[in-house]
DNA sequence: TAGAGCCTGGACAACGTTGTCAGATGCGAG
DNA sequence: CTCGCATCTGACAACGTTGTCCAGGCTCTA
């Protein structure tokens, strides 16, 4: 078929035309394929007449360039992606936002991915992130080894995590002091009279989680309390499961006398067991929770600022862009306590 | 310079080092471009000696496919977009993540941008996602006039709008009934003997807080109540103006007895507002707030499914995509009045 | 053993853009 | 009027992949 008959049996006003390119607009325009690539890109060299045209004959055609295209050409996608656990949770949401927003200041678009905790659809999410050609990665693991981006790393590709370490790499992490903000939060607790206190959090697997249940053990530890095995409840993630671990160690012989739940979505759950009980239990949460001092009484809570981690993650990624080449490093950012009346209630002997 | 040399110089070690491409694999195992690609796109016609010495190749060089030079040849990205207002408010984030898992179901990626309610934004944000080929684009619109979507639309790019209908052009839109869930909500409280209702929302232009109040004017009307001009606020939308607003309506001679509010950040200023005061104000807000029904009173709230919302839209999206073509149609999914007592409190005159 | 038919593998062009480089054009000066 | 220079323009290759098509080798049958 002849080059120019291309695309002759494009309709002029059909649904599913193709798209028109720089060559229909040269063509249009009665102008060579790069004057328009110049036109497109803002690039010196065009006299104004002549740009008059080709924008004329980008106006009629509805012509955008193909940034696909592009980035074959170029190597550079100004994209970055941020493998995170769940958009829905509302740690996350502003946690994305936030470093949408830095990417945003270098001309760069966000692709998130949700990879509901399971390893195996990190992994692949972050390997067809990495087929688009990201610029960068920022993940938030889930599982615990990353040695299946190293080729990805190597070839290039920005990476910095999020919220937990990379596991069996080497590389840039921001992330939360999580042992020190249970370790304070507990200690809170026993300073307010407590020594039977619960613990509720996420899958070891998970490092915040972990870490939480470190903080938990040594702040016991440091005020002489031998930690009950009935006390710990690990693993458990979805809201039924968290009530019956509750509800457990509630009840019984020797209960709790106070709970600290290590995320924001036990934290949740337990708030709706003891409201629906007679006895005051002391709670203190991991997250800070909206209307959390709305509530009777008011929720105590170990805060992190999530928009904070993306923020400074993000940062961190266009650093290395950048082409400072920096060894990795940890970040660590502080949490802080905040008293809002019902990590300070006493026990309820 | 010649072909064969064209790498030479790439350290095998480096970090920022050029990527394998097929050729390279190829080259490698000692076979055509072309079979490289059948084994990597698990086509058939390969021998398993030959896929095995392949993937050996692909294996030692830590070579993935380029998705950019694929979209360039197959003309489908495999993606699509979502340009929403803001990722960190709860009622986005289930929403994004319910279209992402349609997309994921279809093979598809998703891309999230925040406009921030500001209507260049929004089309830059739009018009970018067009010129990386996403291949359909879900909008909750900022501003009202999408004509600069139309050669979009023309050329192929499926198009839904959601929350929020299309300006100035004929397209899908899925959206909640914001006109009968207002009414049934202010018709709520004056079944409850309220006759001085309150009314804070956002900016009229936005279409679903327009509706909201054409909504709570048609309550009122219904039941032969005249709205006085001070108990209504459109355009607060920050917390400070929206507690300014709240506090004026409830002081001066002849206070509202009830507020209805616009949108999940009005009611949580507005709950604040009113937890600070001794008289019972009744109080509907308009979309569910988590653990709205542990505050005292309870909120009562005209809930809506943003999950379903999101779900709704991306499914129409794919069949869009499918083929199917079909005539821009409205789908409006209801409302539920979620009574927990804060709508019920009878009037404090 | 020769021919037909099938299976595997590879050469080549094309996707739409941008970088390189050389050609064309216009202007001023000698 | 012609040369030189600066400015503008366009031809061409390359980015990495996939679709088309043909060649070569194999098996099976007559």
């Amino acid at each position: 078929m002849p080059e120019t008959s291309r695309r002759a049996d494009r309709l002029p006003g059909s649904r599913y035309g193709t798209r028109p390119t720089m060559k229909d607009v040269a063509a249009r325009a009665g102008v060579g394929l790069k004057t328009v690539s110049r036109v497109v890109n803002g690039e010196p060299g065009v006299t104004p007449d002549t740009e008059r045209r080709v924008q004329e004959a980008i106006d009629a055609l509805g012509f955008r360039r193909n940034d696909s295209a592009r980035v074959l050409r170029k190597g550079r996608t100004a994209s970055i992606g941020l493998v995170l656990e769940d958009l829905a949770d509302p740690f996350y949401g502003p946690l994305s936002r936030a470093v949408e927003e830095v990417a945003r200041a270098h001309g760069a678009l966000l692709i998130n991915g949700s990879s509901a905790e399971d390893p195996d659809r990190e992994q692949e999410l972050a390997l067809a992130l990495c087929a688009r050609r990201v610029d960068g990665l920022l993940v938030i693991p889930a599982g615990d080894d990353h040695r299946y981006l190293e080729p990805e790393i190597r070839a290039g590709v920005a990476t910095v995590f999020v919220d937990r370490p990379a596991g069996k790499i080497d590389a840039d992490v921001v992330l939360s002091d999580s042992y020190g903000g249970a370790r304070d939060g507990v200690t809170h607790l026993i300073a307010h009279g407590h020594r039977r206190i619960g613990f509720i959090g996420d899958m070891p697997r998970i490092h915040t989680a972990a870490e939480r249940l470190r903080g938990y053990r040594a702040a016991m530890e440091d005020s002489g309390i031998a930690v009950e095995e009935a006390w710990t409840s690990l693993g458990v993630t979805d809201p039924e499961r968290v009530r019956r671990a509750a509800e457990e160690m509630l009840s019984g012989a020797d209960p709790v006398t106070a709970i600290f739940a290590g995320n924001n979505r036990v934290t949740v759950t337990v708030i709706r067991v003891l409201a629906e009980r007679s006895r005051p239990v002391a709670l203190v949460g991991f997250d800070d929770i909206e209307l959390a001092e709305l509530l009777h009484p008011g929720l105590t809570v170990v805060a992190q600022d999530s928009a904070l981690l993306g923020r400074t993650a993000a940062e961190r990624l266009f650093r290395q862009l950048d082409g400072t080449l920096l060894a990795p490093e940890r970040i660590e950012l502080p949490t802080r306590l905040i008293t809002r009346g019902s990590g300070e209630l006493p026990p309820a002997d």
